[in-house]
DNA sequence: TGGATGTCGTTTGGCACCGAACGATATTGG
DNA sequence: CCAATATCGTTCGGTGCCAAACGACATCCA
């Protein structure tokens, strides 16, 4: 199982050409390391865009939201600092997207038994479903997207990305 | 020139591998789009939050404001469209973003000669010379971040983004 | 030439996001 | 047992981000 990689600039995008040229007059640039990272930034913007306007915009859903609606429904019902763990954000910041969708009817707040300090975090009825019913269509459009890939080539580029984030977890 | 590709699932992060384990009671969930997407939106996050401490925290930049002393720095003095348009953000956005920068003396604002509706934004002596200052650094981090990749795995993940990005234009 | 239409940057309102600071609760050391 | 320390979720202030609506300016065309 072998993939290509391109060996000239032809691949570049228009916006890369014009940086690479300014750029390149500097010394000691690494523009593989650039590309990779700008890349990833713009395609994480395009996607959330995308992914808030076709599959969440419906139901005035952010993408904030709906990652902790699926996090909630795939672990089960989690104290608020590991749902914010999972959620890739500060606790300061999960406090605002739980308001968000308690406000909403989507999420409980109750305290912990155990540790009086934490608040346990639940989906309710309607939370379930509305995740139960989003899910496919996400993973639909995350077809989508990557539809000029192969399989195989999906499956590069997530471990790719696994590597960047081992590189970050080891700081 | 040629990479592997894993070929079981011993590569999988342990929160990928839980959310597999749940998620796969469901049919018709195809996986490797799912961890693909789902990585890119990891790996944004945690560079922006490293680029954010390693190398803007200590000029209170953000992410933001950096990419958009980069795009005029690189591209000359721009209509806010172009900016906004590079930026990857909206022009109202846009406008948020200059005021800050402009309110810290490293951009300003002109009206448009050809066109009274437009705004020329430039960046400032101070702007250049910081961007010029942070530029090398933060190109040095985005190696570390990728430090676990070959050269020609950098130069694959970004061929491989570039291709989502593309699927995503065509839309 | 003058009204319809389009595009510019801005404003507004709502949500997301972080760091720092805070009160409440838990844990640890003497 | 109690004082010091750590960690919990929340609040606060500042910034980023978007959609929608707005006035100002440009363009089109009848």
């Amino acid at each position: 199982m072998v993939l290509p990689v391109p060996l000239n600039d032809d691949d570049l995008t228009p916006t890369e050409r014009r940086v690479t040229a300014r750029v390149g007059e500097l010394h000691d640039v690494d523009f593989a390391a650039m590309a990779a990272v700008a890349n990833v930034y713009r395609v994480a913007s395009a996607v959330r865009n995308h992914m808030e306007r076709e599959v969440l915009g419906d139901d005035r859903l952010s993408w904030s939201g709906f990652t902790a609606l699926y996090v909630l429904w795939v672990w089960g019902d989690q104290e608020s600092r590991h749902l914010a763990e999972e959620c890739s954000v500060t606790r300061a910041t999960l406090t605002g997207i739980v308001n968000t969708l308690e406000g909403r009817g989507l999420v409980t707040r109750k305290s912990s038994v155990e540790d009086g300090r934490s608040v346990i975090v639940s989906l309710t009825v309607a939370g379930r479903a509305m995740i139960e019913r989003l899910f496919p269509t996400f993973n639909h459009q995350e077809v989508f997207v990557t539809n000029r890939l192969s399989d195989d080539q999906r499956r590069s580029l997530a471990h790719l990305l696994r590597e960047v984030l081992r590189a970050l977890d080891a700081d």
